[in-house]
RNA sequence: GGGCAGGUUCCCGAGCGGUCAAAGGGGACAGACUGUAAAUCUGUUGGCUCCGCCUUCGAAGGUUCGAAUCCUUCUCUGCCCA
C-alpha cells in the first residue's frame, strides 16, 4: 500500500480538531517522508453507542487511513473490567463479559459508518495483558510514581473531595501503555483528558526498547446542554440516531457550537467553515447554519435523500408548525386522551399526561385541549408539545 | 482492629420531631417569544380513580399522638489512627 505524502493533507491531518500533539516533529517526519504507521485508538466497551463527541477521533483515524496508514484499534475487553477514570469524577462499574462482547460488536458496526473497518487491525487487550505476571506488572509499575498519579486532575479532584480512589484504577494507564507497546503503535489518539494514559504509552515504549508513540489529543466536546458530551448525561448524538432524530437534536446544539462542531465533525473544507463563521459574524441566522450541519451530518451518515427530507421534516414541522406528513399509528386499548398519551409513550405516567394538559401542551387536531376527560375517535391525531405526533386508528 | 462523618426524590445538594412530597441548582417536560428542538422569560417535575387519597428520604425493627429528622441492629461509602 502506498503512502499518499500530500503536505495538505498532512497539515490538516495534524492541525484539525487537534489541541496538542506531543512528538509532533517526529510524526510530521514520517508522514512527510510516506513512513506506513501504526496509529492506535483504544476503545472502552462500557458503551455500546457511538455517540458524536467519540466520532470525533474516529473522524481523524478516517484521515490517516485516507492517506494509507494502518489502523489499529484496541478493544479494552481487559482494561474495561477495570475502568478507566479519566473521564469520569467517580469509580466506573466494572463490565461483565457478555456485556463487552455485545458493546463491542455493535462498536464495530457504528465505526464501519466512518472507517473501512476491513483495512483496520482490531484487537482485543486481553490477548496480552492476561498473559502478564507480577513480575512483568511490577516493572512496569516501577516506571511511575504514585505523585504523579495523584496529581492527575481529576484523582486529584476526587481526592480534595474525600471520594473514593481504588488502588486498581492505578493500574489502568499501565494497561493502556503496554497495549501501545504490544500493537507497537506508531501514534496514539485519545481526548485530552486521556494525557497521562497516553504518555504511559510512552514511557513503556522507551522501557521496552521501542521508538515512543506520537501523542494526537482532540478537544472534548459540548452535548446538546453544554455539559461535556457523555452518554451518561443523555446530552448526545448518536452515529445511530434516526435522521430527523439526529437532525432535531443538532437543531437543539447551542448556536455558539456550530463551528466546533463543524470542524471537528464534519470533514467540510476549512474554507467553507471558515465563511459560515464569518457570515454568523455578519449578523447571518445561526439556524442556517445549525441546519447545513444537521444536513451534512445526516448525510454523512445516512444519505443524501434522508438528510434532505429531515431538513424538510424539520421546517414543516417547527418552522412552520405543520402537522407532518408521517405520523405514526396508534390503536389505544381505550379512548380516554390520558391512556392515548401513556400508550404513544408521550408521557411515563398518568400524572405527567395530565400535567401535559394542564400546561396546553397536549393538542388533538390541532386544537389545543383544556381538560383531561376527552375521548378520541379514529383519524384523530394528537401532538403533545412541539414535536410528537400520533394518527389513533 | 479502633475512632469519626455520612447514605435524601432523575443527578448534585438543603432539611435534623409536626407547617415535608421535602429548599436551591442541574437535567427533563410544557408555555411565551423566535421562520432554530438555540438564547431568553414563565410554569411543571413521586403515584393515583387528583380540590382528596396512597407510597417515598440506605435496609429492618423500635420510641412517639406524630419521624427524612430520635433509638437499636444491619449494610454501604469516606476520613483519621494503628
Amino acid at each position: 500500500m502506498t503512502i499518499n505524502t500530500d503536505k495538505q493533507k498532512i497539515e490538516e491531518l495534524l492541525t484539525r480538531g487537534v489541541e496538542e500533539i506531543i512528538g509532533k516533529d517526529d510524526l510530521e517526519n514520517k508522514l512527510k517522508l510516506g513512513v506506513p504507521l501504526r496509529v492506535k485508538l483504544g476503545i472502552d466497551p462500557t458503551s455500546p453507542n457511538i455517540h458524536l463527541g467519540r466520532s470525533i477521533p474516529l473522524m481523524k483515524l478516517r484521515d490517516f487511513q485516507e492517506l494509507g496508514h494502518k489502523i489499529v484499534f484496541i478493544i479494552g475487553d481487559f482494561t474495561g473490567v477495570i475502568g478507566d477514570t479519566s473521564d469520569k469524577e467517580s469509580e466506573r462499574p466494572m463490565l461483565d463479559e457478555a456485556t463487552i462482547q455485545e458493546n463491542m460488536k455493535a462498536y464495530a458496526t457504528q465505526a464501519g459508518m466512518v472507517l473501512d473497518m476491513d483495512k483496520c487491525d482490531v484487537h482485543y487487550n486481553s490477548e496480552w495483558l492476561a498473559k502478564l505476571g507480577y513480575a512483568e506488572i511490577g516493572m512496569q509499575a516501577n516506571a511511575f510514581s504514585v505523585h504523579e498519579f495523584t496529581e492527575r486532575d481529576n484523582i486529584k479532584r476526587r481526592l480534595d473531595a474525600g471520594k473514593r480512589v481504588s488502588l486498581r484504577e492505578m493500574l489502568y494507564p499501565l494497561m493502556q501503555g503496554y497495549d501501545s507497546v504490544a500493537i507497537k503503535a506508531d501514534v496514539e489518539l485519545g481526548g485530552t483528558d486521556q494525557r497521562f494514559n497516553l504518555l504511559a504509552g510512552r514511557t513503556l515504549q522507551e522501557q521496552a526498547g521501542q521508538l515512543p508513540q506520537s501523542v494526537i489529543m482532540g478537544p472534548l466536546v459540548e452535548g446538546t446542554d453544554g455539559r461535556k458530551m457523555s452518554s451518561s448525561y443523555g446530552n448526545v448524538i448518536n452515529l445511530t440516531d434516526e435522521p430527523n432524530e439526529m437532525f432535531g437534536r443538532i437543531m437543539r446544539v447551542a448556536d455558539e457550537l456550530i463551528i466546533k462542531y463543524f470542524t471537528l465533525m464534519t470533514r467540510v473544507s476549512a474554507e467553507i467553515i471558515e465563511e459560515y463563521k464569518e457570515e454568523m459574524a455578519g449578523g447571518a441566522n445561526p439556524r442556517d447554519y445549525k441546519m447545513k450541519l444537521g444536513f451534512e451530518l445526516v448525510r454523512f451518515y445516512h444519505n443524501e435523500v434522508d438528510a434532505e427530507s429531515a431538513k424538510q421534516y424539520f421546517i414543516d414541522t417547527f418552522a412552520k408548525k405543520q402537522i407532518p406528513t408521517e405520523i405514526p399509528e396508534l390503536t389505544p386499548s381505550k379512548t380516554d386522551i390520558i391512556t392515548v398519551l401513556v400508550e404513544a409513550g408521550f408521557t411515563p405516567t398518568n400524572s405527567d399526561a395530565r400535567r401535559a394538559i394542564k400546561q396546553g401542551g397536549v393538542k388533538i387536531n390541532d386544537e389545543k385541549i383544556d381538560t383531561h376527560l376527552v375521548e378520541v375517535k379514529s383519524g384523530d391525531i394528537v401532538q403533545k408539545g412541539k414535536r410528537f405526533f400520533v394518527k389513533i386508528v
